[in-house]
DNA sequence: GACCCTAGATTTCAATTTGCAACTTAAATT
DNA sequence: AATTTAAGTTGCAAATTGAAATCTAGGGTC
């Protein structure tokens, strides 16, 4: 009961629907994981995918009204179009990768691929972790939500507990 | 031409499709970080994210089923039932947070309450990043996409353009 | 015990979204 | 000139969504 009082005196606000309104549609991360493995064309997507032509028209409208793929006509053949990704499109990876990871290791237990690794050494990417600041992997016990405006008072308390949380 | 060449040469498979179906129905993110953040019952999430109430129902019981979610009936209270995060559904806070971060940085320029910290000194999480096995952060320059196959025969090549990846 | 309230749904029905198949249009190829 | 290809669009049936009303079991009050 005093939890969930707590939690109502704080503010929600929340770019999860903004995010979702983007990207939250039923194809939109598929079509998103065939750009990054180099796929741009319409008859690419549509055959390596098997969406719905019509479908697939309009979330790649979709994924250009938002900004995330740009839509480029090809000079060397006028009838072909080119659909890149935008930088904020390429910013979407981190999401996209987190969620494959946990598919792998929860859902399907079918390895990924293909897979992405570090250019360097050839090594698989780390899993996707919340960290702390300084890169520290953090698990849920390490973690605590706290209302912004306690934060910026540095007063930073759980939002069930009241809890302060940190040194001071 | 070359590259969708190798492409195709490389068998997808991915985990996208299943993590897809377990979270990518529209309310699915929301209601888990309603969880995340306490929520736990039916009329506090029909209240505060104002979802229709057979969607809800209907979505409460696939997040059940596919494990993200527990059903338990209250004790105090025989009416109430408690949904409560499985291991499966928290693992998927790294997921929900690069989203939301995501959100906050290129759609809504809202800044995200309440805001998860380190319990340890009271510091926003760091953004959620792809990073080497190591833990360096890596950039989309820093990667590339190697056929599975290749990289356990210790040869792993760009799946585009063939190129070698990292020191031999 | 009669009454009303609450929590968690289910039902009904209209509106929207999805998906398949066929068609279109402009540009390239033979 | 005829054919093929790329990228859509259109028409229509099926499935999904959402708002509102209803339902059922349990609680609280007098």
């Amino acid at each position: 009961m005093k939890s969930i009082d707590q939690l109502k005196r704080t503010v929600i606000q929340c770019s999860l629907p903004a995010a979702l309104e983007a990207m939250g549609e039923r194809w939109s991360f598929m079509i998103l994981r065939a750009t990054f493995n180099g796929l741009s064309h319409f008859e690419q997507f549509q055959t390596t995918l098997g969406i719905a032509r019509n479908i697939l028209a309009n979330r790649l409208q979709r994924l250009v009204d938002h900004g995330i793929l740009e839509r480029h006509g090809c000079p060397e053949d006028r009838r072909k179009v080119e659909y890149r990704l935008t930088e904020k499109g390429e910013a979407l990876l981190p999401t996209l990768i987190a969620l494959r990871q946990w598919g792998e290791k929860w859902e399907a237990n079918i390895p990924n691929n293909p897979v992405l690794v570090d250019s360097r050494d050839g090594k698989p990417v780390a899993d996707i972790l919340v960290r702390a600041h300084d890169g520290r992997p953090l698990g849920l016990g390490d973690l605590r939500w706290v209302d912004r405006a306690d934060l910026e008072a540095d007063q930073p308390r759980c939002i069930y507990t009241g809890e302060p949380v940190g040194a001071k």
